[in-house]
This record gives structure tokens, C-alpha cells and sequence, in this order.
DNA sequence: CGCGAGTGTCATTCC
DNA sequence: TTGGAATGACACTCG
């Protein structure tokens, strides 16, 4: 197997990979679609054109896998597999196998979907494919690709070959894998096994023929001139490529001709477009030797390389259609932790330098569009597709050498959390939350990226059914086995329920937008109780912790006011004290005064009058008058009595 | 080990 | 009717 030059576009969320492979002697041009879910709104278009969803997790909703036992569907999956299509078997990326079969035809409409597979593909493959003017803003304005710039589309991988029995064999694929008979689905099994074999016995005798044959690829570009098999009008079905693939002799490809075959469009530069480039950029594109996986872990430095930028140099920049608007630029996606498992696997898989042809310039265009995402590692991003999680989620059809494990981050989850139900009734398959649709909400974009409380440590296990229940007693057993401690029990259960949204985000959004949100994501039951529980219980902490402020406010405000009370009091106290002092004195001067106006006073016969026997009285008119005590006495009784009087009588 | 503060949660009431 | 605030009660954690 050969690879050539492979290019990356990157728009509207979508990222795209177009490879060009020889493969047992045939041209294919693979077209790599990762997409972050929820690619919903396309599921159900791709179903209703006979996508076939390659994804293990994605057997949702009407969507089925490919069945490995089916001969033809079991083939093209470990064919498409063996390609190096890493995200299959280990992510929860909603790959879906567009096996549309090229026609060639120039008006971009061809493959099993017919018009549809174009569309689908959107920009740059389906142009590779059909032979169409190398425009990529032609393709841009499909209708799918219209869609995507909504930021909804299946990641898509789509394997051309010449011909063009599209819908046919599509219908015929479709009637295998649903067949009911488990005989002929047995029978059918077997021819697949052996078939399989013999196809892989020869594939790999063509690839080791091929390695042997460094002239092999100017072949190619020769063979544009001849027309015995020709990309254009050739009726060529998926089943004619599956024994093509298996007997075709080394050097079949003289008998193919790539004309028909578009020049490389879509991303390139519009100059490599010119048939004059064509034939130029296809031999720099097979001559290159670049080692993908190391560029890809070290892009800066692969890229400061002379002597694989030399190589490059006449080469055009790859255009990247690339939204500077973060709301659409690549959400989740990272090109690091996507590709390196391909190269791994490609590596694993050939030891041929498979990877011979790689453009530096895919590096320029992965840095900044792991910068596009804002802030996010480009490792980090890529994360939830291969967390260790989904391992434990998924019933895995993993293919033990599919994948090299990537590094293990602490990811930023909120934005990328997997929306992969696969593992709940009435899963949808993987989806992931699209940043830029939360930003369509009146939460604004400005939640987007920010910190949030899912710290997943990688190595943790998911939470399991048991750290599901309820918390209560149970609360501190599960701190013991959960190491998650940084994650509340309400995170953690929207983490093991794939819960899209943050709890924060889930507690603190208005109810509009809430309920907004919930209709429009496809969630379960479960999932939609745990959120309105989450929702609840949210707002009753908030409630609870406000109600106990307002509480401990009020007991504060209260020993204020005692505080308060007690200085007045006391004030009080001591206001008093100093009025008794001061009657005192008053009390005090008055005895002085009196005993000073008695001392003067004289009787007729010029005697000094005796305070005891006689009292000062003051009448109504100022006139004081000197009264023996007796009468005073007796007068103060009679007053006394008068007012007894008075009183029984209003009684 | 007991205690108290802090916290989360549930049930209930009220708006 | 629904959402949510308020609050009492209970259980749990932690120092």
C-alpha cells in the first residue's frame, strides 16, 4: 500500500483528510471525515442514503455497523481498517463509511450515494473523486457543507473506487447485513473469512511487490494516459474493487488509467489545480519521505527541519479553510492525537514508509488550528475520544493493534464532553457537544472555554454503577474507591453518564434555555432525570447556603442588636445614677434652704420660729405663708380623703 | 472517640 | 402547573 500525498482541511468543525493510496494495485481516495458530534442532524440523512456507520459505538438510532461477519461488509471494514483508519475500532468519533464508489463524472455527483456521497463529503474529496473543477468553494456550497458550517456533520470516511454502481450496491449491502437468515448469513460469513484471506494474502503480496517497485509510482502518472480502466466511465462496483483487491497482478495498474481523475483540489492552491502542476505535485507528493508521527509530536521542530522543508518548498501551501471563528473553528478536534494513532497503525501494519509522502505543510496547518481552539493543548483536545472511560463504557470491537495508546491528559471536559450514549438504553451513538451550539444559547460563547470543575484524572477508573447510587451512606465508601475526589458526586455522575454539559452550566442556566437545551440534544431518560436532578439539587445548595447566610446574618444582626441593647442599658444606668445624685443635691440644698429661711424668720413677739412646729406653704398666688405642721398635716389628710372620695365615687 | 462547624440533600411549604 | 426560593431536618465530613 502506498500513500501519497494526503492533505487537511479544516472547516466549519470539520476536519477532513484526503488520502491518496494505492492499494493492491488500485487508486483509492480515502476520505477521513472526524467531525466533534453530536452529528445528529446528519445521522439520519447518511442512514437515509445507506452510510454505514463504521463506528463500534454509533449503532444508534436506526445505524448500524458494518458486519465484520458479512463478507463484503466485513471485508471493506478490516480493508478500510487496515488503511489506517484509526478513529474506528478505539473512538467514539461517529465514523460512518460513505462507500461511495467514484465515477468519475464531472458534474461531482457520483459513488454508492450518489449525489448524496458529494454532498456528504462536502469540499476537497468529493472534488478529488469526481473529477470537478478543483474549486473547493464549489463544494463548499453543498448543501452539506452548508449544514457543517452549522457545525453538524458526520465525520465521514468514504473509500472511492472507479465505477459507479452506487445506489445498487449500496441496496445490496444493505439487504445482506439485514438479512434475517442466519444460514445464508453463515454462508456468507465463510466465503467472507476465506475471501477475506486470500484478498489479504494477495493485497499484502501486491504491497510487498510494490515496495520492490520504486518506479511504481511514475507508473501512475503515466497510466493518466492510458484509458484501459478508466476512472471516468468505467462501471466499477465495491464488490469489482474487493476482487480487484485480491487478484490484481503486481503491475495492474497499467491497466488503470487516472484520468478522470481530478487534479488535487479543494485545499490546495488553486495553481496546483493546472494540469502542469498536476503531474508535478503528484511526483513531489510521491517522492517525500516525511515521518508523520514524529512531525506530529513535534511539529515546530519538524518544521524547522531543512531537510524535510526542502522538500516542500515549491509546494504551495495547503490552504486551510479554517474559520478564524472559534464558535466554528475545530471544536473538538486534535490532529496530534488523531494522527498519531494512524501513523502508528500504518506503521504497524506496512513497515514500508507509508508515510513517504507527507506535507510539512499539514503541520502548519495543525498548529494553528490547535491554537484555533483556544487555549486547548492540542492533546488535550483529542482527549474523550480514547479516554480510558470510554474503555470501560464501551464494549469495545477493538482491534488489539489499532491504535497506539496516546499520552493520557487532564482535559478540559465541559467542552468536549463525549456525548456517546452507547453504553445507555436509546444510546445515540457518539456525539459530542458542540461548543458553538452551546454559544448559540444565551449563555454566550464566553462559557465556552472556560475552566470548569471535570478535572479527569486519566488514570481514574469510571465511576461505576455503584458511585451511580445515591449518595448518602454510601457517600464515603465511593470516596474511597473513586480517586476523583476533585469531582463532586453530581460530576461524577454526569461524567459517567456522559452528561454534555456542565453541572455548573446545568445549575446556573435560565430555564428557558435549559429546557431549550434539553430538546435539543438527543438524551435519555436517565440522562434527563440526572440532569433535572443535578438542576434541583444545584439550586437547593445555592438555596441552602444562601438560606444558611441569611440564618447566620440574622443570629450576627441579633447579637448586634443585644450587644447594642446592653450598651444602652448600661448608659442608661448610669444616667440614672447621675440623676439620683443629682436630686440628692438638690435634696441637700434644699434642707440648707430651708433651715436658712426659718432661721431668719421671727414671731410677733420677735422669737425665732421652730422648724418643727412649723412648715413653709406656698399658696397658688406666690405667697408663702408660714403654717403650724398640725394644720399642714391635717390639711394633706383631708386632700387625701377628698381624693378617696373622688375616686369611689367615679367608681 | 466525641464534638461542633460546615455542607449537601431531601421534604415541605410558599410564592 | 411549574420552577424555584426558603427552611427544617438529617446525614456526612472534617478538624
Amino acid at each position: 500500500m502506498k500513500l501519497f500525498k494526503p492533505w487537511w482541511t479544516a472547516r466549519g468543525g470539520l476536519l477532513h483528510l484526503t488520502l491518496l493510496l494505492s492499494l493492491a494495485g488500485l487508486r483509492v481516495d480515502l476520505d477521513l471525515y472526524l467531525l466533534p458530534p453530536p452529528a445528529s442532524l446528519f445521522r439520519d440523512e447518511l442512514l437515509a442514503r445507506g452510510a454505514y456507520a463504521l463506528s463500534p459505538f454509533a449503532p444508534s438510532r436506526g445505524s448500524r455497523e458494518l458486519d465484520p461477519a458479512a463478507p463484503l461488509e466485513g471485508q471493506l471494514l478490516r480493508e478500510v481498517r487496515s488503511l489506517g483508519v484509526p478513529f474506528i475500532p478505539r473512538t467514539r468519533v461517529d465514523a460512518w463509511l460513505v462507500h461511495s464508489v467514484a465515477t468519475g463524472d464531472a458534474d461531482g455527483a457520483h459513488g454508492l450515494l450518489g449525489a448524496a456521497a458529494s454532498s456528504a463529503v462536502g469540499e476537497g474529496g468529493s472534488q478529488v473523486a469526481a473529477g470537478g473543477d478543483g474549486d473547493p468553494r464549489a463544494a463548499r456550497d453543498s448543501p452539506l457543507a452548508g449544514a457543517e458550517e452549522k457545525g453538524a456533520a458526520e465525520p465521514t470516511t468514504q473509500v472511492r473506487d472507479a465505477g459507479g454502481r452506487a445506489s445498487q450496491e449500496n441496496e445490496i449491502l444493505r439487504e445482506k447485513t439485514e438479512a434475517v437468515n442466519p444460514s445464508s448469513k453463515q454462508e456468507e460469513k465463510e466465503e467472507g473469512v476465506s475471501a477475506h484471506k486470500q484478498s489479504r494474502q494477495q493485497s499484502g503480496d501486491n504491497e510487498n511487490k510494490m515496495a520492490d517497485a520504486p518506479g511504481w509510482e511514475a507508473e501512475i502518472l503515466e497510466s493518466r494516459n492510458e484509458s484501459h480502466l478508466n476512472w471516468a466511465d468505467t462501471s466499477f462496483s465495491l464488490e469489482d474493487f474487493f476482487q480487484l483487491l485480491s487478484s490484481q497482478p503486481e503491475h495492474s495498474l497499467e491497466g488503470i488509467s487516472l484520468e478522470g481523475i481530478p487534479p488535487f483540489s479543494g485545499c490546495i492552491n488553486e495553481e496546483v489545480n493546472s494540469s502542469a502542476h498536476y503531474s508535478t505535485n503528484f511526483s513531489h507528493a510521491v517522492s517525500h519521505d516525511v515521518n508523520l508521527h514524529e512531525a506530529m509530536l513535534c511539529p515546530n521542530t519538524f518544521g524547522r527541519d531543512p531537510v524535510a522543508r526542502t522538500s516542500y518548498t515549491q509546494e504551495p501551501p495547503l490552504q486551510l479553510y479554517s474559520h478564524t471563528n472559534l464558535e466554528q473553528a475545530l471544536p473538538a478536534i486534535n490532529l496530534t492525537g488523531f494522527l498519531t494513532p494512524v501513523i502508528n497503525q500504518m506503521r504497524n501494519q506496512t513497515n514500508q514508509d507509508l508515510m513517504s509522502d507527507l506535507d510539512t505543510n499539514i503541520f502548519d496547518e495543525i498548529n494553528p488550528m490547535s491554537l484555533a481552539i483556544g487555549g486547548f493543548s492540542s492533546l488535550e483536545v483529542f482527549q474523550p475520544f480514547e479516554e480510558p472511560d470510554s474503555e470501560l463504557l464501551l464494549n469495545s470491537s477493538h482491534d488489539s493493534n489499532s491504535i497506539t495508546k496516546s499520552n493520557s491528559h487532564s482535559i478540559n471536559y465541559r467542552d468536549l464532553q463525549p456525548f456517546s450514549f452507547h453504553d445507555l438504553e436509546g444510546a445515540v451513538g457518539g456525539c459530542y457537544t458542540e461548543p458553538h451550539k452551546l454559544c448559540h444559547m444565551d449563555l454566550g460563547c464566553q462559557h465556552v472555554f472556560h475552566n470548569h470543575t471535570y478535572h479527569l484524572q486519566t488514570c481514574a477508573p469510571e465511576p461505576t454503577t455503584e458511585s451511580l447510587t445515591w449518595p448518602g451512606k454510601s457517600q464515603k465508601t465511593n470516596r474511597e474507591i473513586n480517586p476523583d475526589r476533585d469531582l463532586s458526586r453530581d460530576e461524577q455522575r454526569a461524567k459517567a453518564l456522559h452528561i454534555p454539559f456542565s453541572v455548573d452550566e446545568i445549575v446556573r442556566m435560565p430555564v428557558d434555555n435549559f429546557n431549550s437545551m434539553l430538546s435539543r440534544y438527543y438524551l435519555t431518560d436517565l440522562q434527563i432525570s440526572l440532569i433535572r436532578d443535578i438542576r434541583r439539587r444545584g439550586k437547593n445548595k445555592v438555596a441552602a447556603q444562601n438560606c444558611r447566610k441569611r440564618k447566620l446574618d440574622l443570629i450576627l444582626n441579633l447579637e448586634d442588636d443585644i450587644r447594642n441593647l446592653q450598651a444602652k442599658k448600661e448608659a442608661l444606668n448610669r444616667e440614672r445614677g447621675q440623676c439620683n445624685k443629682a436630686i440628692d443635691i438638690m435634696k441637700q440644698k434644699l434642707h440648707h434652704l430651708y433651715y436658712d429661711v426659718f432661721s431668719k424668720l421671727r414671731d410677733d413677739q420677735g422669737r425665732p420660729v421652730n422648724p418643727n412646729q412649723y412648715a413653709l406653704q406656698c399658696s397658688h398666688d406666690g405667697t408663702v405663708l408660714i403654717v403650724p405642721k398640725d394644720l399642714v398635716t391635717s390639711g394633706h389628710r383631708k386632700e387625701a380623703q377628698k381624693g378617696k372620695r373622688k375616686g369611689e365615687r367615679k367608681n
